[in-house]
DNA sequence: GGTAAAGTTGAGGCCGGTGTCAAGATAGGG
DNA sequence: CCCTATCTTGACACCGGCCTCAACTTTACC
């Protein structure tokens, strides 16, 4: 149809946006400042918004195919072990390193990102892959039976909180906090719980960002 | 000595502020702009710089006192139980109410506030009632023993998160996630943890605002 | 009730960050 | 080689929040 689309020179700062966006993003978390992304890339901020026209466009073409890449594995791995509970294990923890390693992972496992549809998606994806992870540990009897997939975030927003607090001083303290948690988990270690687990609706909720507290 | 040392006007200027910043912090949290904090008092911001210097002199002013009080309470109604696990059940679940019901609590709980020295003094004589209550508990055989009193942090973190996250949806579904983690601190549920206690130097660290991720 | 000391105000400078747009630079087809 | 469509730039207006200070208002002592 139409002719050249985009000029070479136009080509090479989009790629280049799409790399230094990437890095920034691992580092820094999905709300690094955007001069941040520019500046690696050696182009000007103005560049960044006639390429994508805003963070939430930018974050969508460089985060969610990642994003999606690394949970999917994560989750085909789990599914992989004979042992259902060795397998649920496998994937909290993989998931857990995926937010120690890289910020941007972070915020899109704890849901702490501006609402873009891609990401939304890949969310909705994973978390239908934890079900049969965790359904599959329940069945064997492994699994504690109250546990529920909604309780999932739970363990990442905590996670996502040690990280951010000792991810300069002690980068491997979550490990230790994911080991009194998976005890707890257990079949065995399970006393009755006070209160129902997350609906889906009030988990969507939070996910669109309604339901955080004020501050 | 002194003859009159602040107007009556002024005296009643200073009260109004610090009942509206116990206010505006306990609803929004100890990073709340004075601005809120000024108007609520019916006043302008030039006056709480006037009266008090600075952000964390009002903190100081408004909120060790209650946070000293409020956390003796919890670590004294944990001792007098005659069952340890029972009283270091109640003093966790105490401190988390704190958190979910007063943001400001919440913000000296989790160690996310500016450094000012009275917190830092309330937080450090908390920590040694709290290393009491925990001691006890594995004295007694109930409290797994490779449970360290540092640990008690990641346990408020992720309070603290989960609050932030499902205040305004959920606001009893942080009970929920503490039954989990309660049920990993019971000594039967002990398995092997992959990595050692954050030492008080890490936490001091932690406590001082280095170490935390760069975003 | 005058006056000096005490108090308050709010505009304004600062910061870091977002998003925009007129003006200038450059690729690359003719 | 030129000319135009394409692309980039960086200064700018804007935001929310911090903190300051010269000008103004009020208290309360005499």
């Amino acid at each position: 149809m139409s002719g050249r689309a985009v000029r070479a020179d136009a080509r090479r700062n989009i790629e280049k946006l799409v790399e230094s966006a990437a890095d920034v993003f691992r580092e820094r978390g999905l709300h690094a400042p955007l001069e941040a992304v520019a500046q690696r890339a050696g182009v000007s901020t103005g560049t960044i918004y006639h390429r994508f026209g805003s963070r939430e466009a930018l974050i969508d073409a460089v985060v969610p195919a990642y994003a999606e890449e690394q949970l999917d594995r994560a989750a085909a791995d789990a599914m992989a072990c004979a042992d259902p509970w060795e397998g649920f294990v496998r994937y909290v923890e993989r998931v857990c390193e995926l937010q120690a390693s890289n910020l941007a992972l972070n915020d899109v496992i704890s849901r702490n990102h501006p609402g873009t549809a891609k990401l939304a998606e890949v969310c909705h994806r994973s978390q239908e892959q934890a079900r049969r992870i965790a359904e599959r540990a329940q069945a064997d009897g492994a699994l504690r039976a109250d546990f529920a997939v909604e309780d999932l975030l739970f363990v990442f927003w905590s996670n996502a909180m040690l990280i951010r607090f000792t991810a300069g001083t002690a980068p491997d303290a979550w490990r230790r906090s994911l080991g009194f948690t998976l005890d707890g988990l257990r079949a065995g270690a399970a006393h009755a719980l006070p209160t129902a687990a997350l609906t889906p609706e009030q988990v969507e909720r939070v996910m669109a960002g309604r339901g955080r507290a004020p501050a």
